[in-house]
DNA sequence: CGGCACCTTCGTGTATACACCGATTGACCT
DNA sequence: AGGTCAATCGGTGTATACACGAAGGTGCCG
């Protein structure tokens, strides 16, 4: 739509999603009207686009702030997550050619290699993977959902990784995953996709430690 | 958020939702704000929230239009609906209460008097059962993506109904759902309901000539 | 008579101005 | 001195004004 709004809200939504603006941060459109050099009109613009993708919230008279995400509320999200990619996953193991699942093992050995580098580097790899299962499920409308909450989560994602060993278990999940798609076996693929992205058990615990140690300082 | 754009929101949705706006109408500004008597400005938000949530599209220089979907897409987003929903029914199946299940078999109960009514008596009672059976998942996230998407998809399920038998059929899918959850069989009321919602085999069919007729005049 | 070009008009996109509401701060009263 | 009330200020919500671009109609030319 709007050239300008548009701009701006993939301004925004990268910051929001890259940590610069951090969770429960407020956003003054004055201030950001400045800061682009605009005027409120396309800021507020961009604002409600966010609110409507569920990155930031907005309160009446009260203004916008970056979606302050509770711990029950994420460790749904992420269930809804696990069963969107769990979806995806199935399908893929029924639909993806010979090259979508070539493509995956690449992602799959690329995120193997990050192991050994950093946890950025995983994460960004782990993305690859992620996102080339989705695309293997040639679901239009499954993918633009699980993509759309994807970036929802996206801070918090980062924040699962930090726990010690989460990098090396995540990727021996993947492996189960790709041994699913490459056998073909849908329901496999699922349940591990499942089992891969949902938070539950120990993790859940871990997982609002993170999220302590993050709200600390 | 505001109080005019948020009320014009729920007019315009409501208007769309019950079929007053067709798929493919062009949304005005000035019109829409003449209509109302209000200023533009708030018809914009409306606009941009609506366009958030799906119901219309927004072009670049072209305007709102009342969101048309094609068939596969339509079909898709079926597939993403029945796993929403048979997600729901899996976590009812073990988390509802006996007041829930009650109010469920109530909701079964009427729809299948109303299968002796009326298209629009069955229409209506349908949505009182599934919106109990969400309920019951106790699962807010879930409830409220569940939610958003079958606003999305009310006018085209309005549709489904007009196929000769699929009342009948439809009450009697229903019924495997309500003792899958009374029996707190969370795979059989997840595979009950996925049956139930998505749209495969002759009803495929059915759902492409509903929306030619529809189209047509 | 038909096609093309230009002009007019309408609609969107952005900016600016104004009104209302809430919050915060300062002063006054108890 | 502390609490409360009021006033001011900052910020959102709405209206209006203006510019750009697109689409359709009309007139002219082939």
């Amino acid at each position: 739509m709007a050239n300008r709004a548009d701009a701006l809200r993939d301004a925004l939504e990268e910051e929001i999603v890259m940590g610069a603006l951090r969770p429960g941060d407020r956003l003054e459109e004055p201030a950001l009207a400045a800061r682009f050099g605009v005027s409120r009109t396309p800021i507020r613009e961009a604002l409600l686009q966010l609110a409507g993708a569920g990155l930031i919230e907005i309160g009446p008279r009260r203004g916008a702030s970056v979606a302050a995400i509770g711990p029950r509320r994420l460790v749904e999200m992420f269930d809804v997550m696990a069963e969107l990619e769990a979806m995806c996953a199935s399908l893929a193991a029924r639909r993806a050619s010979a090259e979508e699942i070539a493509a995956i093992r690449e992602a799959h050995a690329a995120c193997g290699a990050a192991t050994r580098t950093s946890l950025d580097a995983y994460y960004y790899e782990n993305e690859v993977f992620h996102e080339r299962i989705r695309t293997a499920s040639h679901h239009g409308f499954l993918i633009e959902q699980a993509t759309a909450l994807q970036k929802r989560l996206k801070p918090y994602r980062r924040l699962q990784l930090r726990v010690r060993g989460r990098m090396d278990a995540s990727w021996a999940e993947h492996a189960r995953v790709v041994d699913a798609l490459a056998a073909g076996d849908a329901e496999a693929a699922a349940a591990a996709m499942r089992d891969h992205v949902v938070v539950q058990g120990a993790r859940f615990t871990d997982l609002i430690v993170s999220m302590e140690a993050e709200a600390a300082p």
